[in-house]
DNA sequence: CAGTGGTCTAGACCACTGA
DNA sequence: CAGTGGTCTAGACCACTGA
């Protein structure tokens, strides 16, 4: 019989190395891919001006001498991508390729300093049971005078300080928060295993750090951070919600774009 | 015969109004979204903890009464979107929710100002031909000493600014740069139209406003600042690369996360 | 070997659009 | 009406894994 934990470290080896699985062993990209590839080419190439109409499924059928199923996973993948748009009963169209918009990503700290070949250590200075206030009630999303488990973390990469975490959580989604050995595992990885994580609430934004965020990161008041606020729950109920400060010169995230 | 404007048009109109078309008209939900819509709730609700076997395609097939194809989309579905890993041989699994990494969306100034209901306007500062210095052609990614084209303009919500936007042109990708009136498109809007803008990276950091840059957007010198820099290309030939400058307190950038 | 997922096919029915 | 995309089916062949 198969145990969960077996297959479980088998699925993280071979995923982690996995890429697609579009190629057959003998090196043979599948025919949607191909058919991908080869819209995706001219629409770099500017075959189509946005908005343009392209070939139908059926043409492309005769085209490549595929199925209709091939070509439409073809099309909704680049849908999906945002590169066509598509609209029943009228065509597929080459889209604007008015993706101004892109996205930036937001690591875990402490993967993205070991992946960077760094070490990682935490200083913990508050570990605490509180009554929320209004300010923080409003931020976790729980009602002003509940109980909250409160942490506040500095995470250093090769000795320097990096953020600093300050962290709310919902005792009722972690019960046991508060006796986490957190120099040990991350409040973000502990969470994860005790609470799905489910939605999350991001901002990005500059600002100055307060008086004691200046002090444990090594800062004058003055001194520009970047600052995150992440606020995560599950089908609504609050899970936590964190405050992670970062100095301007010692920080910033990164993220690319390609279709 | 149909021209591509006329049905350009269409396409816009109906894209806009689309979301998803995963119902029929009856109301009903296509089983293939029906099957992705079971297996995410019972994800949200921890019927599986990270890395569990899930049921196979066979089962599911069985359970739902529909095709392989059918549970096969729906299963594709939940991987892209990072919920669920496959390994072929093996199974399917429960993906670690430890997407803790989640990515935030920058858009165009412009329709961001006009979707928060608020006027946008812009004022020119600079443009010009200038020579790459070697910091220059090194952020483009052109040759040192190059032709490039250099305009400076500060965007304003209903008034205020908020954003100054220093930006390199790739003089080969859009010679007539120089000529457009940027009080009445954007940079973005522009280079969009004429060239397709395929990579992209980005990195949003905090800092200190420029001497220029204080002046122009009413700032001191010592107030912090949101920058995020963009780099766009095609095909790996450099279009333009811009640094977006924006005072600490009036902007910042939002995102959410919902699987 | 039996079980898994990856992919394809040929055909089908449908809703929708524009003429 | 003919043409479009959205979706489904029943079957198929394959590569891969673990026993």
């Amino acid at each position: 019989m198969k145990t969960a934990t077996k297959v479980r470290s088998i699925a993280s080896a071979l995923v982690k190395n996995a890429g697609k699985r579009v190629r057959f062993a003998s090196g043979k990209v599948a025919p949607f891919e191909q058919v991908k590839q080869h819209l995706k080419g001219r629409l770099a190439a500017g075959d189509w001006t946005p908005g343009a109409l392209m070939p139908s499924e059926a043409e492309l059928v005769a085209q490549f001498g595929v199925s209709r199923m091939t070509v439409n996973r073809a099309l909704r993948e680049l849908q999906l991508e945002g590169l066509i748009d598509r609209v029943q009963g009228v065509g597929t169209f080459a889209a604007q390729l008015n993706r101004v918009s892109s996205s930036l990503t937001i690591r875990d700290i402490h993967e993205e300093i070991l992946a960077r070949g760094h070490t990682h250590h935490a200083t913990v200075h508050l570990v605490k049971d509180e009554v929320a206030t209004a300010t923080v009630a409003q931020r976790l999303g729980v009602i002003a005078g509940s109980r909250v488990f409160h942490t506040l973390i500095v995470h250093h990469e090769n000795g320097v300080p990096l953020q600093c975490e300050d962290r709310y959580v919902n005792p009722e989604c972690a019960p046991d928060y508060l006796s986490v050995d957190f120099t040990q595992v991350t409040p973000t990885h502990y969470l994860l295993d005790v609470a799905p994580l489910w939605e999350a609430h991001f901002s990005v934004e500059a600002g100055l750090p307060s008086a004691r965020e200046a002090k444990l990161l090594g800062l004058k008041q003055t001194d520009p951070c970047l600052i995150v606020s992440r606020r995560t729950t599950n089908r609504g109920v609050p899970i936590t919600q964190a405050r992670l400060t970062h100095p301007a010169g010692r920080y910033q995230i990164e993220g690319a774009y390609k279709p």
